[in-house]
DNA sequence: CTTGGCGTCGTAC
DNA sequence: TGTACGACG
């Protein structure tokens, strides 16, 4: 749920990038031959062609949806290429476009604080960059302005929004313009000479969103596509926003969303400015009240945070309908391959950027064949994480059999048989810097996997090799540089370190212990009591009929 | 196997 | 802290 932030008081200049189509570029790179044609990616799936994930420009002219199978994407468009995401260990592997997408991070990453919003997103505080710029260089002055800023679409600027290159030329470079405006102005010939730098360096396209929060900025990228950008002035905000579907809005695509529409008749985002901020507090809590209140007015302090890494791996697959695995050892194998894949990650997270993960979680979702209905909530397991494959694999069976038995209850108690599992995950989160002295470790473990990655004998014995190779570092700074490692892997190496940071966020015992822990279950609170799961949880539905009186008198007052 | 599958991130208790 | 679940793409 969203929360609200106060907003800050100055005008940040923020930006939001959002590559074109990603994943079908990534393949077309890879495959040049497919540069111009109609391409799709699909993930394997001989189902009706498989599921698109990514579909290209010259697809979707022909009316190619995301939501389509292959089979129907081949009878709008028989023409289109259809690519297969890799496969490896029996499962989809994004590992390319995971790779694809930090490279690009490591160059958006140049002018600015910088956050990896996801795969393909990212977004960049430009506030010092472009005051920097202003102060430097008075726009009014500006002789030549590179032709990827001219073809920026600046909201409100032309009635038809019709906005041609002179038009812009002039918005850009007018004396008297709002210094607001001249600063969003710079962020816009920042941002297009970023863009124009990721398409030498990666041969990506991407469009961006140029404005004074990440809301807007995010709004914007989406607004013309590919390859171009939006800059949302100041006044263009109102007039944006008022005839905006509320759907949208980020975070209101879903249930929080659909509760505004049914229950308050709140169609546009102008009709969120009908309520109150009491209003919408006492209808869904001070926190998203006042998130909603100010999402209309197109506020929102939340900061763009310096985070060039993910915060966790996982690996997952589905076993739908007769795929369901359906005994002990069916499970144990494909956890074998989804920990393989999540340990093969850790130890490069680990090698490239010194960070190791403290928690092994475990999801699965399955069903019991006696309850009718059939998918019933199957518990998440976790324990503190130890590094090797063989390890991660006997933790998350542990986990497994420990979720099994509670899912199962005192229902029967076959081995196998009974239920069957339609969706298996491992994850590993609590990622932070890993403590110098690491890289010794970091070299045990290759060691170990290279050489005999199924002999499980954890001897703790290791020799603590001091080398000082690498001094800790955080990544929560600005500027970063990339270099390129090994197997194909993208590195992301923060400019800035901070031993401050490090040394509260861990500690060096504890990681020891993490990497070198002998113990073999995973640490469970297997006996305590099973919590009753409606407990304080309470539908959009719910919380609306509590408030009924309310919601109704307010609605009287209009 | 209803817009899938495979991730990620976030909040609440 | 672990766990559940929502949102997004």
């Amino acid at each position: 749920m969203p929360v609200a932030r106060p907003e800050t008081s100055d005008s940040r200049i923020i930006a939001h990038v959002d590559m074109d189509c990603f994943y079908v570029q990534v393949e077309q790179r890879k495959q040049p031959h497919l540069k111009g044609q109609p391409t799709a990616v699909v993930q394997y799936n001989s189902w009706k062609g498989g599921g698109l994930i990514a579909v290209g420009y010259e697809a979707r002219k022909d009316g190619v949806k995301r939501s389509m199978r292959g089979d129907e994407a081949k009878k709008v468009c028989p023409q289109i290429h259809l690519v297969q995401v890799p496969v490896a260990r029996g499962k989809a592997d994004l590992t390319i476009y995971r790779n694809a997408g930090s490279e690009v991070v490591s160059i958006l990453a140049r002018k600015g604080r910088c956050e990896r919003a996801s795969i393909d997103e990212v977004y960049l505080d430009l506030t010092d960059a472009a005051e920097t710029m202003l102060k430097e260089t008075p726009l009014e002055t500006l002789e030549s302005i590179d032709e990827e800023v001219l073809k920026s679409h600046v909201l409100g600027l032309s009635l038809n929004g019709n906005d041609d290159r002179e038009t812009v030329r002039e918005w850009l470079t007018r004396r008297d313009a709002d210094h607001r405006d001249k600063l969003l102005a710079c962020g816009a010939i920042i941002v297009a000479e970023l863009r124009l730098q990721v398409l030498r360096e990666t041969e990506f396209t991407c469009s961006a969103g140029v404005a004074h929060n990440k809301m807007l900025a995010k709004l914007a990228s989406g607004m013309n596509k590919p390859a171009q950008q939006t800059i949302v002035t100041l006044a263009s905000v109102k007039g944006l926003l008022e005839p905006l579907p509320i759907k949208k809005m980020k975070q209101l695509g879903g249930k929080l969303g659909s509760s505004l529409q049914t229950d308050l008749g709140v169609n546009t985002v102008g009709d969120l400015l009908q309520f109150s901020e009491q209003k919408l507090q006492d209808i869904y809590g001070a926190n998203t009240g006042t998130w909603l209140w100010n999402t209309a007015r197109g506020i929102s302090g939340d900061e763009v945070e310096g985070r060039l890494l993910p915060k966790s791996h996982g690996s997952g697959k589905t076993f739908p309908g007769v795929q369901a695995l359906k005994s002990v050892a069916a499970v144990e194998k494909w956890l074998k391959e989804l920990c393989e894949e999540l340990s093969e990650r850790l130890q490069l997270d680990l090698e490239t950027n010194k960070r190791v993960a403290h928690t092994l979680t475990l999801h699965a979702n399955a069903y019991k064949s006696t309850d009718t209905d059939s998918l019933k909530k199957f518990p998440s397991k976790s324990c503190p994480l130890r590094y090797g494959a063989g390890k991660v694999l006997e933790d998350s069976v542990n986990l497994f059999q420990a979720a099994l038995r509670e899912f199962l209850g005192s229902y029967t108690n076959p081995v196998d048989g009974g239920w069957g599992v339609t969706n298996l995950s491992v994850s590993a989160s609590k990622i932070v810097a890993a403590p110098s002295g690491t890289c010794s470790i970091t070299r045990y473990f290759h060691g170990q996997d290279r050489f005999h990655a199924s002999s499980e004998q954890s001897d703790k014995k290791f020799a603590p090799e001091s080398d000082n190779l690498s001094p800790s570092r955080t990544e929560s700074h600005s500027a970063s540089h990339q270099t390129d490692c090994g197997e194909g892997q993208t590195q992301i190496t923060p400019d800035t370190s901070s031993l401050d940071q490090y040394e509260t966020a861990c500690k060096d015992e504890a990681i020891e212990s993490c990497l070198t822990s002998t113990h073999h279950e995973p640490q469970l609170r297997l006996s305590e009591k099973e919590r009753n799961n409606n407990d304080g949880k309470r539908s959009y539905e719910q919380k609306r009929k509590a408030t009924q009186e309310k919601v109704s008198s307010f609605c009287w007052d209009f």
